[in-house]
DNA sequence: CTTTACGTTGACGTTAACGTCAAGCAAAGG
DNA sequence: CCTTTGCTTGACGTTAACGTCAACGTAAAG
């Protein structure tokens, strides 16, 4: 038995993006699925891959910050030297991430008022226009 | 006694952006400074408007859609159709930014056992190198 | 009265993240 | 064998969000 494979197109389809888009990911090194000859073969550990761009880019991040962070988990981690660039990393990873659910929960909790003041408007006008 | 007013300069150096990024805003009718003659004169308003975009944009949204939320707090609910049609455009704003906030949730959460992984790897190697 | 400092409006340049062709190879079906 | 289908690599186009001049107005300071 083998692992399974997907071609260019499947794996488009199902992340909803265009074949330009995963290829464009390669050139810029997000993403090197297995060649056979000239075409790509994508791998499980391409999809894991994409699903962290794609998350990426729903967070807003470039995709440059988003090929450090990926590569992060891929980072060698054999010097103590490294394994504490590694954590430090991590750390300003972190920062940044609670900073914008922050930044969220205040949009959320404006959005809740907002909403209250329009609901009263609405109460006080029961009628049809 | 008047309320108080800002200089573009002013307000760029406090914001942490560059007098062409406000110039910028006002092209595409996200803020609307006051003008004495063909001078820009900043008001309370127009900082919470800014506020709100850099926000935005720490979010990751593009300015469209940023125009498109903040114009929503302005919008007219004199009528009930035009009430309902702003509270259902609050419940979009509110899928979007709780997507979000999972996608961060899981970033997080992801960091987490990552950095347990790298601290197993730090403690199992107490020497220098 | 002329610098100096700060403001203004064009208008072209730049980068990111793809879109959109064109031209060609390769397997598979009729 | 020919056509269709799907993949490939260029290579140029596009949009967003400004950067970066240039050329000009003006008000205060020396």
């Amino acid at each position: 038995m083998t692992s399974p494979t997907w071609t260019i197109r499947e794996i488009a389809d199902e992340f909803g993006v265009t074949t330009r888009t995963i290829r464009h990911y390669e050139d810029i090194g997000l993403i090197s699925p297995e060649r056979q000859g000239t075409v790509r073969i994508f791998h499980r550990r391409d999809r894991t891959r994409l699903s962290l761009i794609l998350r990426g880019k729903r967070l807003g991040f470039p995709l440059d910050e988003i090929a450090t962070i990926i590569n992060l988990y891929d980072a060698p981690r054999g010097r103590r030297s490294q394994l504490e660039y590694v954590l430090s990393q991590i750390d300003e990873r972190r920062e940044d991430l609670v900073q914008r659910r922050r930044d969220i929960d205040d949009a959320l909790s404006e959005l809740d008022t907002f909403e209250q003041r329009c609901r009263t408007d609405l109460d006080a006008r029961p009628d049809a226009g």
